[in-house]
DNA sequence: GGGCAAGTACTCGGATAGGCCCTGTCCGAGTACGGCCGG
DNA sequence: CCGGCCGTACTCGGACAGGGCCTATCCGAGTACTTGCCC
């Protein structure tokens, strides 16, 4: 799985707490990552209708909708891709013994079982939203951890 | 994800229907893949000691338990590795406002959302075994179609 | 003092190279079978 | 006719290149703020 993934969502959770247009390279210098590459993740949020872009001098990215109605798995498919990882290349229809193509209405049994816990799993991704993850950082480290990094954008450094 | 799990599942499945031990370029074969690389993703089944080798003129490779007993989940990790698709990289304690160390003993919120989705991922993979989608093919093409397999094994060309 | 306009500096956005892992391939080590020879 | 031995042919196993996607980077287009000027 991609790495900038992780990059995303910690963006997203921090945007939580930030009200005014937060510009990519800050979102950089607070994790401590490749500016230019953050900037591509944000850039694929910003396709996904995740983040709105704000130009101009003051500009930066906002959340487009509240926290509660953004889901981990909308973050993941955006950078991700919302294509399935496992992908079926029909080799049952390839072979001296293929399976004839009007057998093939339906996909194949090993395609379903990938497929099923492909569901599960973007099922637990869709139960958890930006805002339970806010919430998850302020009970482990305490009301003012967001509270600060809210705070750090607004000085200069 | 790997194409190798595909073809590994599928040479699976068919080695329930085989009791001679079916050799890597037969079931290349088979299914009209690359034969050197189609060797590869076996091998890596025997390193999971998933299925066994038999070497000699008539060797070729044979499962190493009943087909109840060995899960989609298992051939997955023979492939693609044990280890877990998101990797955290604890950026939570880089940069400026870098969360201190002894206040990281348990995972961040975003690697816990993650972990959770992968173990619903797995569950449902460990839920079905070979004999399952072996059962799941018999019921899609009528009883034949692995026998015939079985038999085309022994035949020449 | 207020309004307007130009300059500036900061922002995003897409197009562009490099590195690593997956894909695909090859040849060598090892072994069971088949044939041959000797008893 | 039977047993032992050798040759062969077939098998797996690991080591070796090529391609594609992820990683990382850069520069150009666009916009809001600031500043200076004019009325």
């Amino acid at each position: 799985m991609s790495g900038g993934v992780e990059w995303a969502l910690h963006c997203c959770v921090v945007l939580t707490s930030v009200d005014e247009p937060a510009p990519a390279a800050r979102l950089a210098q607070l994790h401590d990552v490749s500016p230019s590459y953050l900037a591509k993740q944000l850039q694929a949020l910003s396709r996904a209708d995740l983040i709105r872009s704000v130009q101009g001098k003051a500009g930066g990215y906002v959340l487009t909708r509240p926290p509660s109605e953004i889901t981990v798995l909308d973050v993941v498919e955006a950078i991700e891709g919302p294509g399935p990882a496992f992908i079926c290349t029909e080799i049952r229809q390839r072979g001296p013994m293929a399976t004839p193509p009007e057998a093939c209405t339906a996909p194949c049994a090993i395609s379903r079982a990938m497929a099923n816990a492909e569901v599960q799993w973007r099922a637990a991704l869709r139960e958890v939203t930006i805002a339970n993850l806010a919430d998850d950082v302020r009970g482990d480290y305490g009301p003012g951890a967001l509270a600060g990094i809210g705070t750090w954008f607004r000085e200069d450094s």
